[in-house]
DNA sequence: ATTTATCTTTACATACTGTCAAATGAAATA
DNA sequence: TATTTCATTTGACAGTATGTAAAGATAAAT
């Protein structure tokens, strides 16, 4: 998966043009999985349509990617990078109790609300498989911890809490901003601007100051 | 799939007998897959494996269920049968307000509770292939269509409502609802009878009578 | 001009799905 | 008991998919 350097170097060679060349073929060979996925689903998604239509040979696919689930795992990490996640970092740092949870839950509905076709189907793999799972997993518990902070901070600011229900409430944060309850909220509501409204009402009424 | 009957018959013959070891296969079949595709995934469920745990031949599987999808579509009927969804018809006709919809949480989140991994798995497969995301999406616009009824209900009794707000109503609790929300709350409780009463005081705080 | 690395070409091994036809065997009839 | 009937088995096959390997073509870097 990982390229290999080489061992025998007679002479120094430095990859400048031919990396960038590689790149695009990489991203080229993204994109069009990106595109078949959503458009046909996974099972119709095969290395040889994947190779066609990114221009490139079967072969070329296993050297940049391995296996077809290597394909799908750099699309899964692309889309986390272009999802924006860096705004996390200003949100935890809110002081206003309304504005902390109100940037949470817009962080993850814009997230989202980028791709929602595209999210479901690679969640999908993840529920059928448990190998690829791991990796969608280990981003969940990221969110969770991180529902984990915004809890405490806002235990802090409203009293002391029942640590009993610290779980439950980090769990309820955790599974309100989940991808499959926005999902889910967007296909009943028709569009994803309500449904990401829906949600943020849901926090405000769950995480009520005055139970 | 159906299976014909014979059309040259130059004598009568009923299969008593031969049905009910015939019913057997299947439910063995259906048995075996269902471990399977709880243990391994939908990736590692071949026809083969499959053939070998339930004691028939592959043919066998492909006489009795035709494709692999309809293995799992089976399955997928199988476990809404087992579900015990008939208890919808009493829930609805409870006039109390809290009971209607406690009852309407209840019968959901039980039925999620009941097969959270083979559930996740099977939803995980209509996530991925269209074809068979028909069939749960069938399902689903069943449930959407019981909270239409509840919410219409609610309001009711609660007075009149922005005619607006009835989308936003409806598909709240339908996502409230769904099995994915629960899955997740129940992943982050550690236990599905904690996510079940989240999930209930959640409904509750969301359709409140006083907003 | 020569070295180096990527990409292509071609071939092959493996695995899974789905289908077919003939053989088997046990239950249902006479 | 002998015969008929049909589910099941057996064995073989075609089609498709993934993944690997080695040699040749190509273009960038020296």
């Amino acid at each position: 998966m990982a390229k290999e350097k080489s061992v025998s170097c007679k002479r120094p060679y430095a990859l400048g043009r031919r990396l960038e060349l590689s790149d695009h073929k990489r991203t080229a060979i993204l994109a069009a999985a990106r595109t078949q996925l959503a458009a046909n689903g996974y099972l119709q998604l095969t290395m040889d349509t994947l190779a066609r239509e990114s221009g490139v040979t079967r072969q070329t696919i296993h050297n940049l990617f391995g296996t077809k689930a290597g394909v799908l795992e750099a699309l899964f990490d692309q889309l986390a990078l272009d999802g924006g996640m860096e705004r996390m970092r200003n949100v935890m740092q809110q002081t206003n109790t309304e504005s902390m949870l109100a940037g949470f839950v817009e962080v993850f509905t814009d997230f989202w609300s980028r791709d929602r076709l595209l999210i479901r189907r690679i969640h999908g793999i993840a529920a059928i498989d448990p190998e690829f799972g791991a990796a969608v997993e280990a981003r969940n518990q990221r969110r969770k911890m991180a529902a984990a902070r915004v809890v405490d901070q806002l235990s802090r600011r409203d009293g002391g809490r029942d640590p009993e229900d610290r779980t439950q409430r980090i769990a309820t944060l955790y599974a309100l901003t989940s991808f499959e309850f926005f999902d889910a909220l967007a296909e009943a509501c028709g569009n994803a601007k309500d449904a990401a409204s829906s949600v943020f009402t849901l926090v405000r009424k769950a995480f009520a100051s005055k139970p």
